[in-house]
DNA sequence: TCAATCCGGGG
DNA sequence: GTGTACGGATTGA
């Protein structure tokens, strides 16, 4: 049964107004709001012009009194003259306690700033500067949320992903730097699939401002609601902008408003062109990112950076790497490395057609891909859809929907508070024993934080209509709806993709519930004493997992946050496991739920947050920073791989049978110099470089200067290694990122026992945890200095040693809970 | 060696 | 008018 309250949590979460298919809001300060719909039966756009009445919320009316009879109760009878501003109270201790709006939210703004102006006595211009002088004493929301908040509106209802018009479009340059670089391509797709190659027609300022002329028609004639492209806002937006207006180009990306593309302040954004900034001479340069009136600028770069944020696997956030991670490359996609496009393209054009094309058919694939969680994300939040692709969850998502909220019940709102100075406590992390172990388990809770606040009913003390706790009951709930929808969903359907988007949307916010009370006084109903009471629970928690399953015979080894791993006895099966972590999640409390997540064959635990598993696969996995750096040297690299899981797997004459075969073939000069070679990136210029020489040589300069190379930029990244004379050797010239190049003409003239000291010192060292002092120093010693005594290596076996880390000194205890 | 600080991406 | 990541690499003391 549906109870009033639950339609009122609903409104909370989704807002109230049901108007279908809304692509893009466009509204400004005098009170008018265009919105566009895509109309789901039949795909026509329509665009609506609307009024809306702009509102503030302040603390006071003091600097409203000034207008006298123009300022009048909501509820007053309306009379032929409209007073200026309207105004009503709202309930409840909040701070922000006065709703008031105007037909012209410019002039509401000109009124209350007037009237500051003459309290503080001194001039004031823009909202800003009294937020500044006094703060929390206004909130004002851009045109488009005020609009939206005061609607109940939401994007996208009852419109499916792949039902809105998105376009892609992607720029080839001849380099970075837009005041000297030009664009000679530009790749477009267009909603239908189809894609066009748009090219300057010669290498002058004519032919690029043609191209440019060209791209924003083809746009216009296009009209999509969705304009894509990877960093976007950080590359082709910028670089768009800046050579437009070089030439003397009117561009307009939009469906609104005049030429040129308009910039918003965003933390995520590019900074402002050089000038100086002469509206605020002391500031530093604001960051802004391009808005276009009537569309949406989504950068999948944004998308890719939440999905990353989750999951954690991706090698990196370029294009082509996460296109090739999430299998949607192309067979056959051309690459070229960045700094050759435009030299290829002067030799073979064809190939940077077909490279910019498969750019943009990437992005379209990222874009519905990973796009969907923010696109969830706007069916509910009072935000423009790109402003909720890049939003943050706490102040992003969270703040908005308790806002709108808020309003909705006739609420007054809290302003900012800093905390009293409670320091904000944190997580459990203890190593119980390090070495090597077999048989290992990790168990951990799904969501704990958020699940302790409902358990705990844990919100923020300011939120007296518990706003907070509802919408996680709810987000949770409706998560796990979508979750249900996605595998009843045809695979690989547009359903499928939305309810796979929308639960991962959902699991963000869900887990940046807790975030956004211990954020300090950042967000509106910041608390730090709820956030501590969530840590101290989810200490509790961590400490009778440890205590409870050590009480049925494990071995703790590592216990983090909400996870822990542990090792079993010898006898135990698989079904023995999930039997300890079944009877321990039985203890925990209701909606706590521990679940089983792994077991390996075997862990070697160095230090807290550093370890290697061992997959009963096979596989190896390294965690931390002990043992994995961009910078380390190959064959170091490899040495340790191969040794840990000969260790792990009781081989200890196979561990010291790999470390005499790495110093015999660095020895031998069997290994390349690539193995013996770090890899580095250049942070200087050469001009940089030789005036800094003079006081302080670095290897990887001196090897570039060996070799005769004069010219390199910074950022490029090359592999240097120490030759046998001291001095610095280079291999193989300049590097692409992920680009290793063959042994052509290898000398091979490193500096061998360099490397045999580096191999025993920072390499064999990870393996110390292993074993016993002795046996280590048996194991690892010189070829010639093996021990005349030394017994048999079979009779070394691998060690778990307890660090001291004990249950009993904990300081918190927690009895089981009853049930679970 | 350790702790602040920067960076991630785009041609 | 923004938004409080995070883990690794680099830089500075």
């Amino acid at each position: 049964m549906t109870s009033a309250t639950d339609l009122v949590r609903d409104e909370w979460l989704w807002g109230w107004d049901p108007t279908p298919g809304i692509v893009s809001v466009y509204a400004s300060q005098d009170g008018r709001a265009s919105v566009w719909r895509r109309l789901a039966e039949t795909d026509a756009l329509v665009r609506e012009e609307e009024r809306f009445r702009p509102w503030l919320l302040v603390a006071h009316l003091r600097d409203l009194a000034l207008l006298g009879a123009r300022l009048a109760p909501d509820d007053a009878p309306r009379h032929r003259n409209d007073p200026l501003v309207r105004h009503r109270e709202l309930s409840g201790s909040g701070a922000l306690r006065h709703f008031v709006s105007a037909r012209d939210g410019r002039r509401l703004v000109a009124a209350l700033l007037d009237g500051a102006s003459r309290r503080l006595q001194t001039p004031l211009r823009h909202l800003s500067q009294l937020q500044r002088l006094e703060p929390g004493t206004v909130l004002a929301l851009p045109p488009e949320e005020q609009y939206l908040v005061a609607t109940g509106r939401t994007y996208f209802q009852d419109l499916a992903f792949d039902q809105v018009h998105r376009l892609q479009f992607d720029l080839e340059t001849t380099g970075l730097d837009a005041r000297r670089d030009r664009i000679f391509m530009v790749s477009i797709r267009y909603h239908t699939g189809e894609t066009a190659v748009l090219e300057a027609r010669d290498d002058g300022d004519a032919g690029e401002a043609d191209l440019i002329r060209t791209l924003v028609a083809r746009v216009g004639d296009a009209d999509p609601d969705v304009i894509e492209n990877h960093n976007l806002h950080g590359f082709d937006l910028p670089f768009l902008d800046r050579r437009a207006r070089i030439l003397g180009v009117p561009i307009s990306l939009g469906r609104a408003g005049g030429p040129g593309l308009r910039m918003r302040a965003a933390r995520h954004g590019v900074s402002e062109s050089d000038r100086p900034d002469w509206s605020d001479p002391g500031s530093r340069q604001r960051r802004v990112r391009f808005v276009a009136p009537g569309r949406e600028l989504i950068d999948t770069l944004d998308a890719v950076r939440r999905y990353d944020f989750s999951t954690r696997e991706l090698p990196g956030h370029g294009l082509k790497a996460v296109a090739k991670h999430l299998g949607i490359a192309r067979a056959g996609r051309v690459y070229i490395p960045g700094s050759e496009i435009y030299t290829t393209y002067r030799a073979e054009p064809d190939r940077v057609r077909r490279y910019a094309t498969d750019d943009v058919e990437e992005v379209a694939a990222l874009s519905r891909m990973l796009g969907g969680a923010a696109y969830a994300l706007a069916r509910m939040v009072p935000r423009r859809y790109e402003r909720l692709a890049d939003a943050g969850p706490a102040t992003g998502v969270i703040d908005p929907l308790l806002v709108r909220a808020y309003l909705r019940a006739g609420a007054a709102l809290p302003a900012h508070e800093q905390g009293d100075g409670t320091p904000h406590s944190g997580a459990a992390l203890h190593l119980f024993a390090s070495g090597a172990a077999h048989r290992v388990v990790k168990a951990d809770v799904a969501s704990l934080y958020p699940s302790l606040m409902r358990v705990y009913r844990i919100g923020p003390a300011r939120d007296r209509l518990g706003v907070l706790l509802a919408l996680v009951d709810r987000l949770v709930e409706r998560r796990l709806l979508a979750k249900a929808n996605a595998r009843t969903a045809a695979p690989g359907s547009a359903e499928q993709h939305t309810e796979e988007a929308t639960s991962a949307a959902l699991k963000i916010v869900v887990n940046s519930a807790y975030g956004y009370m211990a954020a300090g006084g950042l967000t509106r109903f910041a608390d730090v004493h709820a956030a501590n009471e969530v840590t101290r629970r989810g200490r509790e928690v961590l400490a009778l997992m440890c205590r409870e399953l050590a009480a049925r015979g494990v071995t703790l080894i590592e216990a983090d946050t909400d996870g822990v791993y542990f090792a079993v006895p010898e006898n135990w099966t698989e079904a023995d496991e999930r039997r300890v972590v079944g009877e321990v999640a039985m203890l925990l409390p209701r909606l706590v739920q521990l679940e089983f997540e792994g077991r390996y064959a075997a862990m070697l635990s160095h230090e807290p947050k550093n370890y290697a598993l061992l997959g009963y696969d096979g596989t190896l996995l390294l965690r931390g920073v002990a043992f994995r750096s961009s910078r380390a040297e190959p064959f170091g690299e490899a040495f340790l791989r191969r040794a840990i899981r000969r260790a792990l797997l009781g081989d200890t004459a196979g561990v010291r049978e790999i470390y005499l075969a790495t110093i015999d073939a660095l020895r031998n000069r069997t290994l390349p110099t690539h193995d013996v070679s770090s890899l580095v990136r250049l942070t200087k210029s050469p001009e940089a470089y030789q005036t800094a020489r003079a006081t302080r040589r670095e290897l990887p300069y001196e090897a570039l200067l060996a070799a005769g190379r004069e010219q390199w930029e910074s950022g490029d990244r090359i592999r240097v290694y120490r030759k046998r004379n001291g001095e610095a050797g280079l291999v193989s010239g300049l590097v692409a990122p992920g680009d290793d190049m063959g042994a052509a003409a290898d000398p091979r003239d490193y500096d061998a026992e360099f490397y045999v000291r580096l191999l025993r010192t920072t390499y064999a060292e990870r393996l110390a945890r292993a074993f016993g002092p002795e046996d280590f120093a048996t194991l690892f010693a010189d070829a010639d200095q093996y021990p005349l005594f030394a017994y048999p290596l079979e009779s070394i076996h691998t060690v778990l040693a307890p660090t001291g880390a004990s249950l009993t000194n904990w300081d918190e205890s927690l009895e089981p809970a009853q049930g679970g």
